[in-house]
DNA sequence: GTAGACATGTAATCTGTTACATGATTCG
DNA sequence: CGAATCATGTAACAGATTACATGTCTAC
């Protein structure tokens, strides 16, 4: 049991979705390809943490929904309740900016423009279906920032993505600034 | 050649350094072992990217000191001239927080805490590294914030830290009160 | 008709972690 | 005398990516 497997039960355990349907929700918190999803989902219904129906469908191809056991839920209950390992975070522009010296002028700019423009992009996802719970909570009788809304945890959530896209965009603008003294 | 590669070379073609240093400097920007870092030197030796010689230490065990080749200038440069990879974030917090709503009460609100108290202390060394850095700019020509300054790549990145850790606590802080609205 | 979304899988390879292994020196 | 830091390595395993493989349906 690691991680990703860990992350799949909850995610199931919210709403039974089949592999690429949990593939595509992950996508923004946790990078996993759908070759190691797959795999993954089959030996967690072996040891019985998850069970499938083939739901066939006429105007797309069938699909098998997942959705937890019993000893699915157990077992998340117990991974919630200790301690979260430290972030990993693997950024090939925070290596480039170590030797940021070294290299071009234009390269050095470059870099971080195309940066901003990558954030602005997930800023822009993320503000969408942030946009998109608020008006479903309409139906609710609480608010998406109450902790008893169904949707709490990823509403939380896109709020830190949108935040730090606007953190990362921020630095980016000040590093641009800084690099044009040079001229 | 892969990204921590081009990481060593750059961090060597700044200061000539052993694996056991290059492990201690990559540590707070990209999470390498040693069982890791002494292959890929010794890899990176013997392709000609860099070199090294053997230095006798009385005090200490003897260390290799790498420095980069003209071959390794010029990868490093390639390298800095190609756009840079969009980021990997693996942080099992983010995971947790997903299914928030199946998580005991406590269990949830310790996550955050114990998350804030994480990213102080690494807010407190990026600041400890920064104010060195701004007091060692004395004796530069340039202050650490312009582009001519040597650790300007250093300076900038441990901005960066620091930003994202002042964002980080804000948004637990943020999560702990929404929670308290459960009671 | 062809590009893209939906849908699921396996195989080969690369990357990264944990564990095994050794050994000197310093500080409490 | 034991723990921590400095210093370098290998082996086994786990985690993740890329490539291989197949097939349907929809929209342009």
């Amino acid at each position: 049991m690691n991680t990703l497997a860990y992350g799949l039960l909850g995610l199931v355990a919210r709403t039974p979705s089949s592999g690429y349907d949990l593939m595509l929700q992950l996508q923004p918190f946790w990078q996993a390809k759908h070759s190691q999803i797959y795999p993954l989902l089959a030996k967690l219904e072996q040891e019985g943490y998850l069970e499938f129906t083939r739901i066939h469908q006429t105007d797309r191809p069938d699909k098998k929904v997942y959705s937890i056991t019993e000893k699915g839920q157990i077992a998340l209950q117990v991974w919630l309740s200790e301690p979260a390992a430290e972030p990993v975070v693997r950024d090939e522009l925070v290596l480039k900016t170590y030797c940021l010296g070294l290299a071009d002028e234009n390269a050095a700019a470059t870099m971080f423009v195309e940066r901003i423009q990558q954030c602005r992009e997930h800023l822009d996802m993320y503000e969408h279906y942030i946009q998109e719970y608020q008006a479903d909570a309409v139906d609710h009788p609480h608010p998406p920032d109450h902790p008893d809304h169904p949707a709490f945890g990823e509403y939380i959530l896109l709020s830190w993505g949108a935040r730090r896209m606007k953190e990362d965009i921020a630095w980016c603008e000040w590093v641009l600034e800084l690099l044009q003294k040079r001229r």
